[in-house]
RNA sequence: GCGCCCGUAGCUCAGUCGGAUAGAGCGCAUGCCUCCGAAGCAUGAGGUCACAGGUUCGAAUCCUGUCGGGCGCGCCA
């Protein structure tokens, strides 16, 4: 139960009570009335701000028309005392009992706890990773993979249908360019002596472009599945030489993309990250997607051919007019119009993204969630123009830009190549420090902000470690109640038995004060997911720990605040209730980001 | 030149639909372990929310402009 939305409620019911005893006019919009945490705790638990925002409306003074809110408030069972402060705020302090019941209903739902019905099962389309398939992955993809991962069970959690998706870029240059680099792997494994740079001025672009050791691999499933036909040997000088492009190309480049895949789902398999759809690019344009995409642009008239002007501030060394097929992009609120054809008439990557999203829209996703990399940022006017014109206005596209991970090492930047195909892999990191870590550490900054990676920071045991503070907190809680067992019975220790436990011994300002916190998990979770923002989970865990810590440590100075206090059974059922509380609001945050809760430090 | 993101304590960063006296960690200062819950704890100092206007009961938050940083800007994805 989100206990503002509760309030929320009440406050609407108290609302329609006066107007109808003709105390406020008819047809008052209350919409930006709404009831929330003080931003100071000492103000009360819940305030709400009608007062200020109706009184205009109602032609009240703003403390006047609290008077009246607050006397009608007041006569609810739960609401202790309701004080007007300030402009007009109705600070409200609600019944210890009300918070000992929300301990209850935490114990009952267990890690369900936080669990919405506020999406109401409206599908979510949640794209993320969507590497180009030509090699394995690294650390800034893992930032992509984590935030969109966990975005996506957070929307699950606040009731949404969520769809998590991986666009496979499997047509175009770059798996042109793989299939090359694989090809030259491929003949360097049946034994020919071909000198790299040479083969190199063969390739498009004049260059070789994956150089990594990962493509041998696929040089030799491809003697195992098609022996030396891929390629023909000299009867003369017995040297291999390079059949025409066609005879090979579409072949190594289809071994190579599937075994790249293979690569990128066990890379992903290591984060723990499982993606249900692959939609392949060269898939949807084969059936034609992308023709049907640009059909309705041009029956709608909003595609044609023109000519774009030259970039400004950029140099326009060999910029020369060339009329390409348009998209009207800036009549949906991006700067220019954008190419959907290249000069030699094939499609831009824009064109088939493009048929992407109208393809997820055709499968019933009017919501969708893109998760890029901040070097994207420019493409996302003109994606959300395209969803727009493609959808006519009913299709929604949130673009998450992931900003850079710097990656560090005992305050020392990792210094990485990507030139010389030496970069450190996701999975070099998650070998290094472990899935949890990173997948928590990724979560602790806005997706749109730096994020500084320490291997050796992250593995401290120290409160600036909030994946160690969160988990620490955990821990601490699973091992009282393993030393509990010394003094009851499993069985009345157990969570269904606590959530009938007489809980009024919890009367400490400090405890009441911790389940007021854990009851406001529920609203953590829909406002997160409404922002799209699962980060801020991060810091609710962090909160949620220190608190809790602060607490035990409270036991070192008075013993009497001990969560085992022996001879005193019922208040110690009480506490062990209470901490019982904070494992499952850890756990159900935990659970959201993909991390195990941990029953030991070791 | 244009667009997007960002600018909050010495440092790294939070900040809920616009809400009251702007928060956390690190660092700093002070106090606290012969044992019973110290992989530490408690308390405190520290701010022109980049700057200047505007919107309103109320602005770190919204709008406009300026300064500073990052990213992007047809035939890459």
């Amino acid at each position: 139960m989100n206990i503002f939305r509760y309030f929320r409620a009440k406050l609407a019911d108290v609302l329609s009570e006066m107007t109808a005893a003709g105390e406020l006019p008819e047809g008052l919009n209350t919409d930006r009335a709404g009831v929330e945490p003080p931003r100071d705790p000492s103000h009360g638990d819940i305030t709400t701000n009608a007062a200020m925002v109706l009184a205009k409306a109602a032609g009240m003074k703003p403390r006047d028309l609290a008077q009246l809110l607050a006397a009608r408030l007041l006569a609810f069972d739960e609401v202790e005392t309701a004080e007007i402060a300030g402009p007009g705020f109705i600070n409200m302090r609600l019944a210890d009992e009300f918070w000992r019941d929300r301990l209850t209903e935490i114990l009952k739902a267990g890690t369900a706890y936080g669990d919405s019905a506020l999406g109401g099962g409206a599908k979510v389309n949640v794209e993320y990773v969507s590497a180009n398939p030509t090699g394995p992955l690294h650390v800034g993809h893992a930032r992509g993979a984590v935030v969109g991962d966990a975005l996506a069970s957070l929307l699950e959690k606040a009731g949404y249908d969520v769809t998590r998706e991986y666009y496979v870029n499997d047509a175009g240059a770059q798996v042109d360019a793989l299939a090359w680099s694989a090809y030259f792997r491929y003949l360097r494994a049946l034994g020919a002596e071909i000198d790299e740079t040479e083969f190199a001025k063969l390739c498009p672009g004049g260059e070789l472009q994956y150089r990594g050791e990962y493509l041998k691999g696929v040089g030799k499933a491809l003697i195992e599945e098609y022996g030396d036909k891929l390629a023909d040997r000299d009867e003369v000088h017995g040297e291999w030489t390079i059949r025409s492009v066609e005879d090979w190309l579409p072949t190594v480049r289809a071994v190579a993309i599937d075994r790249m895949m293979d690569l990128v789902r066990q890379d992903l398999a290591v984060l723990g990250v499982e993606q249900k759809v692959f939609t392949s690019e060269r898939e949807l344009v084969e059936r034609g997607g992308v023709d049907e995409a640009l059909d309705l642009f041009a029956e709608r008239g909003l595609s044609y051919t023109g000519v774009l002007d030259p970039p400004k501030g950029k140099k326009p060394d060999d910029w020369e007019p060339r009329p390409q097929l348009l998209f009207k992009a800036s009549e949906f609120g991006d700067d220019v119009d954008r190419p959907l054809k290249k000069s030699d008439g094939s499609w831009t990557y824009f064109a088939t993204d493009v048929a992407n999203h109208w393809d997820k829209y055709r499968r019933g996703f009017s919501s969708m969630i893109n998760v890029w990399g901040a070097d994207h940022g420019g493409y996302v006017k003109r994606m959300q123009a395209a969803v727009k014109a493609v959808t006519a206005g009913e299709g929604e596209l949130d673009v998450k830009l992931c900003q850079m991970v710097n990656l560090m090492d005992g305050g020392k930047p990792v210094k990485m190549s990507k030139r010389a195909g030496k970069f450190v892999t996701l999975r070099d990191v998650v070998d290094e420090v472990g899935k949890d870590v990173v997948r928590f550490i990724m979560l602790t900054r806005k997706n749109d902000a730096h994020l500084d990676f320490d291997m050796q920071k992250v593995t401290e045991q120290s409160r600036d470690n909030p994946v160690f503070y969160v988990q620490y907190a955990h821990a601490r809680i699973r091992s009282v109640m393993r030393k509990a067992q010394e003094l009851f019975d499993a069985g009345a220790i157990a969570p269904e038995t606590l959530a009938k436990a007489n809980l009024d011994d919890l009367t400490d300002t400090d405890e009441l004060a911790l389940i007021r916190n854990m009851a406001s998990w529920p609203r953590t979770v829909e406002s997160a997911a409404e922002a799209h923002e699962a980060h801020r989970i991060a810091y609710y865990l962090y909160d949620l720990a220190s608190q809790f810590h602060a607490l035990w440590n409270k036991g070192n100075e008075d013993a009497s605040l001990r969560f085992l206090i022996p001879e005193q059974n019922e208040l110690t059922i009480a506490r062990l209730a209470m901490i019982q509380g904070v494992a499952f609001v850890i756990a159900s945050g935990l659970k959201v980001f993909g991390v195990t809760p941990v029953e030991e430090m070791r």
